[in-house]
DNA sequence: TTGCTCCTCACGTCACGTGAGGTGGC
DNA sequence: TTGCTCCTCACGTCACGTGAGGTGGC
Protein backbone atom coordinates (compact mmCIF):
# COMPACT_ATOMS: atom_id res chain seq x y z
CA UNK A 1 0.00 0.00 0.00
CA UNK A 2 1.50 3.38 -0.98
CA UNK A 3 1.91 6.62 1.19
CA UNK A 4 -1.04 8.80 0.51
CA UNK A 5 0.50 11.78 -1.36
CA UNK A 6 -1.64 13.78 1.49
CA UNK A 7 0.75 12.34 4.30
CA UNK A 8 3.82 13.47 2.29
CA UNK A 9 5.51 16.09 4.70
CA UNK A 10 8.05 19.04 3.51
CA UNK A 11 11.38 19.64 5.09
CA UNK A 12 9.89 22.63 7.21
CA UNK A 13 7.73 20.11 9.06
CA UNK A 14 10.08 17.65 9.23
CA UNK A 15 12.66 19.64 10.78
CA UNK A 16 10.06 21.13 13.25
CA UNK A 17 8.83 17.67 13.99
CA UNK A 18 12.47 15.93 14.58
CA UNK A 19 14.27 19.20 16.06
CA UNK A 20 16.98 19.05 13.08
CA UNK A 21 18.11 21.82 11.26
CA UNK A 22 16.62 22.12 7.11
CA UNK A 23 20.78 21.71 7.30
CA UNK A 24 21.30 18.39 8.70
CA UNK A 25 18.06 17.35 7.12
CA UNK A 26 19.81 17.85 3.66
CA UNK A 27 23.17 16.76 5.03
CA UNK A 28 21.39 13.50 5.54
CA UNK A 29 20.40 13.11 2.24
CA UNK A 30 23.26 14.10 0.79
CA UNK A 31 25.22 10.90 3.19
CA UNK A 32 22.63 8.78 2.31
CA UNK A 33 21.85 8.75 6.05
CA UNK A 34 18.12 9.45 5.58
CA UNK A 35 16.73 9.94 2.30
CA UNK A 36 13.32 11.28 2.30
CA UNK A 37 11.08 8.51 0.18
CA UNK A 38 10.45 11.39 -2.43
CA UNK A 39 10.52 14.51 -4.36
CA UNK A 40 7.86 16.45 -5.75
CA UNK A 41 7.98 17.39 -9.61
CA UNK A 42 9.67 20.64 -8.44
CA UNK A 43 12.08 18.80 -7.00
CA UNK A 44 11.13 19.26 -3.14
CA UNK A 45 11.88 16.70 -0.60
CA UNK A 46 8.77 14.71 0.88
CA UNK A 47 9.39 12.61 3.20
CA UNK A 48 6.61 10.07 5.00
CA UNK A 49 5.91 9.35 8.39
CA UNK A 50 8.38 6.31 7.92
CA UNK A 51 11.31 8.75 7.51
CA UNK A 52 10.43 10.81 10.24
CA UNK A 53 10.51 7.59 12.27
CA UNK A 54 13.79 6.12 11.18
CA UNK A 55 14.87 10.16 11.75
CA UNK A 56 14.14 10.04 15.19
CA UNK A 57 15.81 7.14 16.07
CA UNK A 58 18.87 8.97 14.14
CA UNK A 59 18.10 11.77 16.97
CA UNK A 60 18.42 9.48 19.71
CA UNK A 61 21.37 7.56 18.88
CA UNK A 62 22.87 10.82 18.45
CA UNK A 63 24.13 11.43 21.94
CA UNK A 64 25.58 8.90 22.10
CA UNK A 65 28.66 10.13 20.04
CA UNK A 66 28.24 7.64 16.94
CA UNK A 67 29.73 9.28 13.89
CA UNK A 68 27.36 9.83 11.09
CA UNK A 69 28.60 6.45 9.35
CA UNK A 70 28.17 4.44 12.26
CA UNK A 71 24.85 5.94 12.36
CA UNK A 72 23.94 4.38 9.13
CA UNK A 73 25.37 0.72 9.55
CA UNK A 74 23.19 0.55 12.90
CA UNK A 75 20.32 1.71 10.92
CA UNK A 76 20.91 -0.71 8.35
CA UNK A 77 20.76 -3.65 10.53
CA UNK A 78 17.80 -1.89 12.27
CA UNK A 79 16.04 -1.88 9.09
CA UNK A 80 16.90 -5.15 7.86
CA UNK A 81 14.63 -7.21 6.74
CA UNK A 82 16.37 -10.11 6.82
CA UNK A 83 17.64 -11.90 9.89
CA UNK A 84 20.85 -10.27 10.87
CA UNK A 85 23.52 -12.78 13.01
CA UNK A 86 22.95 -12.93 17.13
CA UNK A 87 27.16 -12.01 17.33
CA UNK A 88 26.17 -8.68 15.30
CA UNK A 89 23.24 -7.43 17.73
CA UNK A 90 25.70 -8.30 20.78
CA UNK A 91 28.60 -6.24 18.71
CA UNK A 92 25.85 -3.40 18.52
CA UNK A 93 24.32 -3.82 21.98
CA UNK A 94 27.40 -3.90 23.34
CA UNK A 95 28.87 -0.68 22.06
CA UNK A 96 26.04 0.99 22.81
CA UNK A 97 25.99 0.49 26.36
CA UNK A 98 30.15 1.04 26.19
CA UNK A 99 28.55 4.86 24.53
CA UNK A 100 25.86 5.06 27.43
CA UNK A 101 28.49 4.64 30.06
CA UNK A 102 30.83 7.25 28.52
CA UNK A 103 28.06 9.14 28.36
CA UNK A 104 26.77 8.61 32.32
CA UNK A 105 31.21 9.89 32.64
CA UNK A 106 30.30 13.08 31.24
CA UNK A 107 27.18 13.83 33.35
CA UNK A 108 29.24 13.09 36.33
CA UNK A 109 32.27 15.68 35.31
CA UNK A 110 29.30 17.94 34.23
CA UNK A 111 27.81 17.37 37.73
CA UNK A 112 31.67 18.25 39.68
CA UNK A 113 32.05 21.33 37.37
CA UNK A 114 28.85 22.37 38.63
CA UNK A 115 29.29 21.69 42.20
CA UNK A 116 31.94 23.36 41.93
CA UNK A 117 30.45 26.89 40.11
CA UNK A 118 28.23 27.33 43.23
CA UNK A 119 31.12 26.70 45.68
CA UNK A 120 32.14 29.94 44.02
CA UNK A 121 28.99 31.31 43.57
CA UNK A 122 27.57 31.40 47.66
CA UNK A 123 31.00 31.68 49.50
CA UNK A 124 33.42 33.61 47.15
CA UNK B 1 56.43 31.35 46.08
CA UNK B 2 57.49 30.09 42.49
CA UNK B 3 57.01 26.84 41.16
CA UNK B 4 60.26 24.95 41.91
CA UNK B 5 61.76 23.10 38.31
CA UNK B 6 61.11 19.85 39.63
CA UNK B 7 57.48 19.94 39.81
CA UNK B 8 57.40 21.28 36.07
CA UNK B 9 55.39 18.55 33.99
CA UNK B 10 55.83 17.83 30.14
CA UNK B 11 53.23 18.05 27.84
CA UNK B 12 53.04 13.69 27.94
CA UNK B 13 52.32 13.56 31.51
CA UNK B 14 49.70 16.17 31.62
CA UNK B 15 48.08 14.77 28.41
CA UNK B 16 48.33 11.49 30.85
CA UNK B 17 46.71 13.28 34.09
CA UNK B 18 44.43 14.56 32.18
CA UNK B 19 42.85 12.30 29.55
CA UNK B 20 43.36 14.89 27.04
CA UNK B 21 45.08 14.38 23.57
CA UNK B 22 48.82 15.91 22.97
CA UNK B 23 47.10 18.03 19.90
CA UNK B 24 43.86 19.22 22.46
CA UNK B 25 46.31 20.71 25.13
CA UNK B 26 48.47 22.54 21.99
CA UNK B 27 45.40 23.71 20.82
CA UNK B 28 44.30 25.09 24.35
CA UNK B 29 47.69 27.01 24.24
CA UNK B 30 47.07 28.18 20.68
CA UNK B 31 43.72 29.94 21.18
CA UNK B 32 44.55 31.06 25.01
CA UNK B 33 42.25 28.72 26.73
CA UNK B 34 45.31 27.30 28.70
CA UNK B 35 48.58 28.40 27.97
CA UNK B 36 51.17 26.42 30.07
CA UNK B 37 52.92 28.34 32.84
CA UNK B 38 56.29 27.99 31.21
CA UNK B 39 58.60 26.73 28.37
CA UNK B 40 61.71 25.07 28.88
CA UNK B 41 65.24 26.44 26.91
CA UNK B 42 64.49 24.02 24.00
CA UNK B 43 60.63 25.48 23.66
CA UNK B 44 58.97 22.37 25.53
CA UNK B 45 55.61 22.90 27.26
CA UNK B 46 56.38 23.09 30.84
CA UNK B 47 53.02 23.19 32.99
CA UNK B 48 52.60 23.24 36.91
CA UNK B 49 50.25 21.47 38.96
CA UNK B 50 47.87 24.36 39.03
CA UNK B 51 47.60 24.63 35.88
CA UNK B 52 46.40 20.56 35.17
CA UNK B 53 43.74 21.37 37.87
CA UNK B 54 42.74 24.56 35.64
CA UNK B 55 42.52 22.13 32.74
CA UNK B 56 40.33 19.30 34.78
CA UNK B 57 37.80 22.11 35.29
CA UNK B 58 37.59 22.48 31.55
CA UNK B 59 37.67 19.07 31.19
CA UNK B 60 34.53 18.68 33.41
CA UNK B 61 33.06 21.56 31.49
CA UNK B 62 33.34 20.05 28.28
CA UNK B 63 30.37 17.51 28.46
CA UNK B 64 28.35 20.74 28.83
CA UNK B 65 28.97 21.72 25.38
CA UNK B 66 30.27 25.04 25.47
CA UNK B 67 32.36 26.77 22.82
CA UNK B 68 36.49 26.94 23.82
CA UNK B 69 35.53 30.46 23.70
CA UNK B 70 32.59 30.06 26.50
CA UNK B 71 34.80 28.14 28.45
CA UNK B 72 37.80 30.57 28.27
CA UNK B 73 35.08 33.18 29.26
CA UNK B 74 34.04 31.42 32.53
CA UNK B 75 37.72 30.35 33.48
CA UNK B 76 38.69 34.13 33.47
CA UNK B 77 35.50 34.39 36.25
CA UNK B 78 36.38 31.17 38.29
CA UNK B 79 40.18 32.41 38.16
CA UNK B 80 39.18 35.68 39.03
CA UNK B 81 41.01 37.60 41.81
CA UNK B 82 39.41 40.85 41.73
CA UNK B 83 35.34 40.21 43.03
CA UNK B 84 32.67 39.14 40.10
CA UNK B 85 28.99 41.08 39.96
CA UNK B 86 26.74 38.58 41.45
CA UNK B 87 24.59 39.24 38.37
CA UNK B 88 27.77 38.09 36.36
CA UNK B 89 27.58 34.42 38.17
CA UNK B 90 23.73 34.47 38.05
CA UNK B 91 24.11 34.11 34.30
CA UNK B 92 26.77 31.84 34.03
CA UNK B 93 25.03 29.42 36.79
CA UNK B 94 22.05 29.88 34.72
CA UNK B 95 23.49 28.83 31.71
CA UNK B 96 25.34 25.68 33.08
CA UNK B 97 22.19 25.21 34.79
CA UNK B 98 20.06 25.32 31.48
CA UNK B 99 22.98 23.17 29.40
CA UNK B 100 22.76 20.40 32.14
CA UNK B 101 18.75 20.28 31.61
CA UNK B 102 20.05 19.74 28.17
CA UNK B 103 22.58 17.11 29.05
CA UNK B 104 19.96 15.38 30.89
CA UNK B 105 17.62 15.22 27.73
CA UNK B 106 20.51 14.00 26.21
CA UNK B 107 20.76 11.11 28.24
CA UNK B 108 16.79 10.30 27.83
CA UNK B 109 17.26 10.08 24.10
CA UNK B 110 20.06 7.77 24.91
CA UNK B 111 18.02 5.37 26.43
CA UNK B 112 15.12 5.48 24.54
CA UNK B 113 17.89 3.98 21.82
CA UNK B 114 19.28 1.71 24.05
CA UNK B 115 15.56 0.46 25.26
CA UNK B 116 14.46 0.51 21.38
CA UNK B 117 17.62 -1.58 20.33
CA UNK B 118 17.46 -4.38 23.46
CA UNK B 119 13.47 -4.72 21.99
CA UNK B 120 15.12 -5.80 18.60
CA UNK B 121 17.51 -7.81 20.37
CA UNK B 122 15.58 -10.00 22.28
CA UNK B 123 12.27 -10.33 19.81
CA UNK B 124 13.31 -9.84 15.63
C1' DT C 1 0.99 38.15 -8.70
C1' DT C 2 2.61 37.97 -4.07
C1' DG C 3 4.96 35.44 -0.31
C1' DC C 4 6.69 31.89 1.89
C1' DT C 5 9.08 27.58 1.24
C1' DC C 6 12.06 25.15 -0.90
C1' DC C 7 16.34 24.20 -4.11
C1' DT C 8 21.61 23.76 -5.18
C1' DC C 9 26.20 25.33 -4.98
C1' DA C 10 30.03 26.57 -2.35
C1' DC C 11 32.74 28.64 1.05
C1' DG C 12 33.16 29.02 6.33
C1' DT C 13 33.55 27.19 11.08
C1' DC C 14 34.71 24.61 15.14
C1' DA C 15 37.70 21.47 17.50
C1' DC C 16 40.74 19.10 16.81
C1' DG C 17 43.47 14.63 13.82
C1' DT C 18 47.33 13.51 11.24
C1' DG C 19 51.47 13.36 9.00
C1' DA C 20 56.08 15.87 7.63
C1' DG C 21 60.34 17.33 8.91
C1' DG C 22 63.14 18.74 12.59
C1' DT C 23 65.15 19.24 17.49
C1' DG C 24 65.52 18.62 22.98
C1' DG C 25 67.34 16.30 26.96
C1' DC C 26 68.18 12.56 30.20
C1' DT D 1 75.28 8.44 20.46
C1' DT D 2 70.82 6.42 20.81
C1' DG D 3 65.84 6.90 21.70
C1' DC D 4 62.04 8.82 23.20
C1' DT D 5 59.72 13.19 23.72
C1' DC D 6 58.80 17.21 22.19
C1' DC D 7 58.44 21.20 18.53
C1' DT D 8 56.09 23.92 14.50
C1' DC D 9 53.83 24.14 10.21
C1' DA D 10 50.09 22.94 7.45
C1' DC D 11 46.66 20.32 5.29
C1' DG D 12 42.58 17.12 6.42
C1' DT D 13 38.20 15.84 8.71
C1' DC D 14 33.62 15.78 10.64
C1' DA D 15 29.11 17.75 10.97
C1' DC D 16 27.09 20.89 9.85
C1' DG D 17 26.29 26.86 9.45
C1' DT D 18 25.65 30.49 6.39
C1' DG D 19 24.90 33.27 2.70
C1' DA D 20 24.13 33.74 -2.69
C1' DG D 21 21.19 33.31 -6.32
C1' DG D 22 17.28 31.07 -8.05
C1' DT D 23 12.63 28.51 -8.29
C1' DG D 24 8.06 25.90 -6.49
C1' DG D 25 3.29 25.88 -5.25
C1' DC D 26 -0.85 27.05 -2.67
Amino acid sequence: MATPESQLMQIGEIAERSGLSLRTLRHYDEIGLLTPSARSDGGFRLYTEDDLERLLVIRRMKPLGYSLDDMQAVMQLLLSDRPVAAAQWDAVAAEAAQRRRDLATKVEMADEFLKLLLERTNQP
